[in-house]
DNA sequence: GACGATATATATCATGTTGATATATATTTT
DNA sequence: AAAATATATATCAACATGATATATATCGTC
């Protein structure tokens, strides 16, 4: 699944322009989609050029003109379509667990630092997580925020239960070179 | 951290073909880093060119010849510095929670499957993990895993818990367009 | 013994994404 | 009054994705 095609969701939700759409990726989607205006522009031209969005200019007097991009009914067909079809998917890229994974080449400070660090960031998104929690929304977003929960915890659990004991170990089990 | 650096991680483990590399992407690393033949050949090619890695070339006479690659000292310096530097983040792309997202558009059928191929595709990661686990390995290897089976069990769970309440709720709270 | 699948090995390429930067102005905070 | 944040669009080099091409060997199985 590509940016454009959740681009043409986001739009389910109701009009937008870009810079909406920016921040429902950074607000919603964040736990579990990226996309930066590099990639959310580029996609709305295609999408127009499809016929599978429209947009109403609006003139602004104190701001930059706003494009207002609408789905069509092409659109919204098209985006039916690609959840009918999208294998469910998960791909994670955790610079943490490289960290992890080459513990013997850090020093001990930095390792100790590294999952004090980690552990603080997902605290940071549990709270995150636990306000939307308390905010009313449709059961299948409701669900993302249950998921999000529980994977974060169990992360969090894990690191405050094998911290000491990993500090401990890398450094005795360590080749020094 | 991109696919150059964790080249060079993955000669820190001992001499490797970009084959070889891949394979590591493909085990070791596959649950937390992803990289195919299009960035590790093209990784291998900079990184010999800075002098970061270097290469012998292996004649075979019944297979294409082997480009056997070394970490150079340059370049062992260059990748612990990367660690001592990358912030451990980490980064989510789920298919599967976009799904979810969007629950509300997807025939009562399709959502039924949807959790069901992620919860078997789960499971399957799991039983990779278990049988890792079981093998001996460094400490900070060995997290890595562990914190795998952490957030993997977590995800099951999750999805066995809601799963039916879901299903239903979905359907009932739908409005009907 | 033949056939298909998998393994060894490198390489390329169009398309998509990242992360930063540029441009301009208004509002909010310090 | 200055600095930071918010509104709004757009571009770009560098990097990554995922598929495909090329050749040969081996392994299982019917």
């Amino acid at each position: 699944m590509d940016v454009k095609t959740l681009c043409l969701g986001a739009l389910s939700l109701g009009d937008a322009t870009g810079y909406d759409i920016k921040k429902l990726f950074d607000e919603a989607f964040s736990h579990f989609f990226a996309a930066g205006y590099g990639s959310i522009y580029p996609a709305l031209e295609k999408l127009a050029e499809e016929g599978k969005v429209s947009y109403d200019r609006k003139q602004q007097e104190k701001r930059p003109d706003k494009k207002v991009f609408s789905l069509t009914p092409v659109g919204r067909e098209e985006f039916i379509h690609a959840l009918e079809t999208t294998p469910p998917r998960e791909k994670v890229r955790s610079e943490f667990l490289v960290l992890m994974f080459f513990a013997h080449l850090l020093p001990p400070q930095r390792l100790a630092e590294v999952l004090q660090e980690f552990l603080d960031e997902n605290n940071k998104n549990l709270k995150v997580l636990e306000d939307l929690e308390r905010g009313g929304c449709p059961p299948g977003i409701k669900f993302t925020i249950h998921y999000g929960l529980a994977t974060t915890r169990a992360a969090i659990e894990c690191i405050e239960q094998s911290r000491d004991a990993l500090l401990h170990e890398v450094y005795s089990t360590q080749v020094i070179q």
